[in-house]
DNA sequence: CTACGTATTGAAAATGGTTTTCAATATCAA
DNA sequence: TTGATATTGAAAACCATTTTCAATACGTAG
């Protein structure tokens, strides 16, 4: 868990002449020890064990602002909802998606971003952000199948 | 427009049992002449001109039927709903989506689809489909931004 | 330290794209 | 032509997400 997430979320929100409460800040503990690619209601079990009363519509809205204040990076992946994922700076990746079993697998190819900075420039584009994602069977998957 | 894909549209459906309506042929002929990237909304509204009397979950039910007919792919980008476009055989493409005007421009890569599966292959993945997606200003809307 | 203005919360209702239900209708094999 | 059943249109249901609203908590001014 990076050192200062709270903090950060805490100066994002002073900046916005928002509020700090309990219920973001406990989301986001719960949201950093949590595995990856949550979903909202996802979190909001596991929020709410530790923390019975804290409600789904503030893990909605606290999941947002995560994004907001570039803690978290949201996803909409082929299944329907909405995936969060808590952002380290530096660190961008794609997906490998088992369209059977649902695992995620990341992964990192820079010779990939190049070539995409290459068919932006081509049209002309300025590319803010991007998706790639490879949807098939992952290796246990391959070897059940038969 | 491809000769035969009211045919093809048919075979499919003899092949599953299923029957051939006057509907579905309807739809896929506007289907097919309409632009790419419809939303079934869109595309029922081009479909109610001619056809004042087709219903909205009919067009839902047949763009699935398209798609899993192989005539269509369906796509979630990121405006929340499912956007599909008629299917050459072999054109495989991928996007370009501008965050101001909603432009949707494609374009195709081997270079990039070749490293993709360099990817897989190192995570003994095996794909099936993919989707890779750039996000940003394109040309006009970059010079329309000072 | 206290009080006040207002941001935030939880619960429930609303939203909006998509899917399902159901009775009426159309398809197609016999 | 008939009968079994797939399909249709309209309306209701779904379901993830958002909004509403009265009660509550935050944090600044005093």
């Amino acid at each position: 868990m990076r050192k200062n997430a709270v903090e950060q979320l805490s100066e994002y929100l002073a900046g916005q002449g928002l509020r700090s409460t309990t219920q973001r800040d406990q989301i986001l503990q719960v949201f950093i020890s949590a595995g990856r690619h949550l979903s909202a209601e996802e979190l909001y079990l596991r929020v709410k064990k530790p923390h019975p009363n804290i409600g789904y519509a503030t893990v909605y809205r606290t999941l947002k602002l995560l994004a907001e204040a570039g803690l978290a990076d949201e996803r909409r992946f082929e299944d329907g909802f909405t995936r969060y994922e808590y952002k380290a700076s530096d660190d961008h990746h794609d997906h490998l998606i088992c369209t059977k079993c649902g695992a995620i697998i990341e992964f990192e190819n820079e010779r990939i971003e190049a070539l995409q900075q290459d068919v932006a420039r081509k049209n002309h584009f300025l590319v803010q952000n991007h998706k790639l994602e490879l949807y098939g069977l992952c290796g246990d998957c391959r070897k059940k199948d038969r």
